[in-house]
DNA sequence: TAGAGCCTGGACAACGTTGTCAGATCCGAG
DNA sequence: CTCGGATCTGACAACGTTGTCCAGGCTCTA
């Protein structure tokens, strides 16, 4: 049908044009050079049935000298579904959500749909912001490790049937699933592990309480404490943002004072890594045992023992259960607890100095 | 106008039904509610000027009420352009690559975009794959971390004007923007301060030459030989796949054959980290000088000297290349090369033993 | 008070695709 | 030779938004 094709063909006076900059040829164009009509140049772009094979030949003859690629944003539009999902977390530059994030890029390419994510840098706004953002682009699901603590924004979303999973903390004032860590029996094992060597004088440095994981290590801790009937002392613990240098000062003062410590339970990496400098610069040895594991722990003098979660194993399993969501085969939202790890490695079995 | 309203009414018999799953309030249902037409609620959602105060609240009303949320595939398919970019890496969980993905992500941000992102698993079908799938989403930018080595595939997308900039590596059989590490100057520096401390027999462990950066940082290493005078044997480079247990056997042959080396040089981050290994199992000192940094190398003993290229920096300048073709401040595709840094920590500066 | 000009709001088409449905074509059997 | 049915093809509407354009009501001035 050349009349069909004609008015197109007046707009775009010159054929080149349709190659242009920004002017993709559309299916009509294909349609309109294969001489064929535009449900057909679908069902050949889809591998629909029910298109002889020379009509097919001709059609794709003609995507080939246009350069046709189809246009997902239309198909989305018509169809629903955008075959994407959405992950927002806290930074990628965290070589604790590279694997996570590459975990769940993985189970997604699994279910033919691509991966945006974007990262939160720990502010709740932002976090709200991208989640908002991902749902304006209709992401089928998103996988959220939560920045803030009220997540009410969603509900509109969930209603709208965005399948959810939060990771690695739980949601706020929704009801929502979520795949976390042990992060309670991890650090109360881990402060047990120090107790079994000995140690009685134990700190700890970790995170704002307000952040779910960092108020569960500091329980386990405390529980560990007080399982093994030691009362613990006010100037043994800090909570607080984890720079560098804050670290740096929390730890020399619990080393330092009247009562020292003789090991320290490091809530999370960055405070590991911190600490082991620390350590590093002193002659008395101190036990140490770090959350979360981190690559070359093996390498250091001692090597750190550590109790570590499964990143990648956090983001497999949040993503098998958003999928879950989107087949239909989950409705309840559940809370999945994932066991940690005691690596021990040297450093968290020195004796206490006397 | 109830009467506008009236066929959607009808065919959403029940009201609730609006916030059934998967079924969300459009533009037109928060007209019908607002009592005022289409394009008012649109200009109300866009901020556009031209709408009384009333009527905007009246509008802000029923969008609250509803939970409605502009649908961005209508927009994108309407405007054209879709405020994301996309971008194809080798590994997300490497960590040379978060903080790379991270920089670009913050410069999509700065300019509005968002950021989709896959992993080519270094497979050149999978990095083909991925890329016109983002074409597909009408992605507005592409950065990519090649891993194939014939990008002719890209060129119908590039003529419709996705703007395009390679990182790391530099694209092939096409002319294309492309961002990368002084590869070939970083390694000869590299090498040449091990010779400065004395080394003669030094080896070179690297990736296989088909892969640009390992074919640069080979070239590097040559040259500093050849500068200074001592012809290379063939027995102390080793190229190919980097898995740890070749790694491991390469250093081990290069380290007691009948002229065994002094010194090593590591063409990456992950051969570093093994020949670390391999040289703490032995008590001959040999010094060691790896391309890449990487965390916690500073507290190894002895430190590890590196080759640092920044990974950020690289993200940042590509990302920023990007927006600069999309404001069409770019027109020639270019070659930029960013330096590297040497940092001396110990390992490379280990004298030769005898 | 009439006319000009501005401001607000809405009807309509278009973006590029897919689902529906009906028309056209061809084959073989009666 | 004709008819039934299977197979192939295309016209059309719809997805939810935005750009264009025009209508109607208002204010302001002469």
């Amino acid at each position: 049908m050349p009349e069909t094709a004609a008015p197109r063909g007046e707009r775009r006076a010159d054929r080149n044009s349709a190659t242009r900059y920004g002017n993709r040829p559309t299916m009509k164009d294909v349609a309109a050079r294969a001489g064929v009509g535009l449900k057909t140049v679908s069902r050949v772009v889809n591998g629909e049935p029910g298109v002889t094979a020379d009509t097919e030949r001709r059609v794709q003859e003609a995507i080939e000298a246009l350069g046709f690629r189809r246009n997902d944003s239309a198909r989305v539009l018509r169809k629903g579904r955008t075959a994407s999902i959405g992950l927002v977390l806290e930074d990628l530059a965290d070589p604790f959500y590279g694997p996570l994030s590459r975990a769940v890029e993985e189970v997604a390419r699994a279910h033919g749909a691509l991966l945006i994510n974007g990262s939160s840098a720990e502010d709740p706004d932002r976090e709200q912001e991208l989640v908002l953002a991902l749902c304006a682009r209709r992401v089928d699901g998103l996988v959220v490790i939560p920045a803030g603590d009220d997540h009410r924004y969603l509900e509109p979303e969930l209603r709208a049937g965005v399948a959810t999973v939060f990771v690695d903390r739980p949601a706020g004032q929704i009801d929502a699933d979520v795949v976390l860590s042990d992060n309670f029996g991890g650090a109360r094992d881990g402060v047990a592990h120090l107790i079994a060597h000995g140690h009685r004088r134990i700190g700890f440095i970790g995170d704002m309480p307000r952040i779910h994981t960092a108020a569960e290590r500091l329980r386990g801790y405390h529980t560990a404490m007080t399982d093994a009937g030691i009362p613990v002392t006010n100037s043994w613990t800090s909570l607080g943002v984890t720079d560098p240098q804050r670290v740096r000062r929390a730890a020399e003062e619990m080393l330092s004072g009247p009562e020292p410590v003789t090991a320290i339970f490091a809530g999370n990496n960055r405070v590991t890594v911190t600490v082991v400098r620390v350590l590093a610069e002193r002659s008395r040895p101190v036990a140490l045992v770090g959350f979360d594991d981190f690559e070359l722990a093996d390498l250091l003098q001692p090597g750190v023992t550590v109790v570590a979660q499964d990143a990648a194993q956090l983001g497999r399993t949040a993503a098998e259960r958003l999928f879950s969501q989107l087949d239909g085969t989950l409705v309840t939202p559940e809370r999945t607890e994932l066991p940690t790890r005691l690596i021990t490695r040297g450093s968290g079995e020195l004796a206490p100095a006397k």
